[in-house]
DNA sequence: AACGGTGTTAAGGCCATGTTATGAGTAATT
DNA sequence: AATTACTCATAACATGGCCTTAACACCGTT
């Protein structure tokens, strides 16, 4: 896996235009994969771990729509921002598509001039916030790219729920997350579990990484100190 | 009510839209409420209490210029700001809008980005002067990102009640808050109470930051100084 | 003195969170 | 394919502290 750049799946069963999509992207430095279908987009996105996804609407097997459901539904790929490619007509697909969670449409024919300038636009949004993978915070280090803590020397193995809890509570240290911002980030936005299930797994953190750095601020939430 | 983040009020017609949107504004960490309809929508005002409304025009029942009247009215609602959602063609509402109280205009079909970029813009609006995260006052801080209070240096950790109260009283410092409006902008506006609970609250706060803040004011309320 | 409004204190219920164990589901290993 | 290890959600119960209440004291006003 890159990590230099920014990088892009890209994902469309005609070939011609993957191949000339790829070539404009990786023109400017973007790191490109590609996909033909949609099983092997969710495997390559599961691979790389895309900051952007490029998703062709209409496509044989699992079209882009669920695609898009199914990466939302993904451990870490919360942020990962999903933009869809779609033949102008097919207008309906709109809707369908911002509620499986799309971030933008972009149409076709592409201009190569357009898409850059969108594309840019819509990574601007996360690359601020979203681009050390690498923290240090008083004893602990979260490595977000290897998915690994190391605390106090001792690197931990953490489950992902787990480390998606530790990292989103550390991404802000001080800012109280409410439960229901925890619930929509890490488990993602319609999942339903039950009321307990955050406290069990703040339970395990505070087993692992001692009592100190989460705090409960009862009737809010949670928040990460040092 | 949470108050962690910043609280939208959402109001369409259309469920597609609801979620589609709701989807959108929770991923950025707002805190989302819904309404159907123009009479749910005076409802959930009053108790969530939203900085932000964002208000479909047409509707069955109540239409969308006559619920930002309405709000418009209501007591602690002087500052909400009220956004339309409108399709394009509708370009007449826009005169009445903004004569009913509007502060923008939002045209359908509605682009996440767009959306959040102008709901942070209208939110950025009032932040300086209403709502900023953390307040200096005198020798006291509020920040409500991080739930705390700092007064002279020492950290205070209010408990909830407490530390909205605070937070109500000093976001106007000067005004006199009345118990009523004290009781439904801290407990919730269909929350029935005691009597004696607001002064018991007021009595806690006095113990930690000192007498010298709070000031009563005999038969209309209480008000922050410094 | 009575009355309306607020201050003060202590006590108890209730609710949010903590805790542990258990089982279903999934991934890794053989 | 079978086995093993592991993650995750849930249920059931414990706990602690927040919030409310109640009862009374203290004003100022009529």
């Amino acid at each position: 896996m890159t990590t230099n750049s920014q990088r892009i799946l890209l994902v469309d069963d005609e070939q011609d235009i993957l191949e000339f999509l790829s070539y404009n992207l990786r023109k400017e430095g973007y790191h490109v994969t590609t996909a033909e279908n949609g099983e092997e987009a969710l495997k390559a996105a599961k691979k790389e771990n895309p900051h952007l996804v490029l998703l062709d609407v209409m496509m044989p097997g699992l079209d882009g729509i669920e695609v898009c459901r199914e990466l939302r539904q993904m451990a870490g790929m919360k942020d990962v921002i999903i933009a869809f490619l779609t033949a102008r007509s097919e207008d309906y697909s709109h809707i369908a598509g911002f509620e499986a969670g799309a971030d933008d449409y972009i149409n076709k024919p592409i201009k190569p001039r357009v898409l850059l300038s969108r594309i840019k636009a819509l990574l601007r949004r996360t690359s601020v916030s979203n681009d050390s993978e690498v923290q240090d915070l008083g004893g602990i280090i979260i490595d977000r790219e290897s998915y690994s803590v190391t605390h106090q020397g001792n690197e931990l193995n953490l489950p992902r729920k787990e480390f998606e809890l530790l990292a989103l509570l550390a991404s802000k240290p001080g800012k109280v997350f409410a439960r229901e911002e925890i619930l929509s980030r890490v488990w993602g936005e319609d999942v339903v579990v039950g009321d307990r299930t955050i406290d069990v797994h703040i339970r395990k953190l505070r087993e692992k990484i001692g009592e100190d750095y989460i705090r409960t601020v009862k009737g809010v939430g949670y928040k990460f100190e040092f």
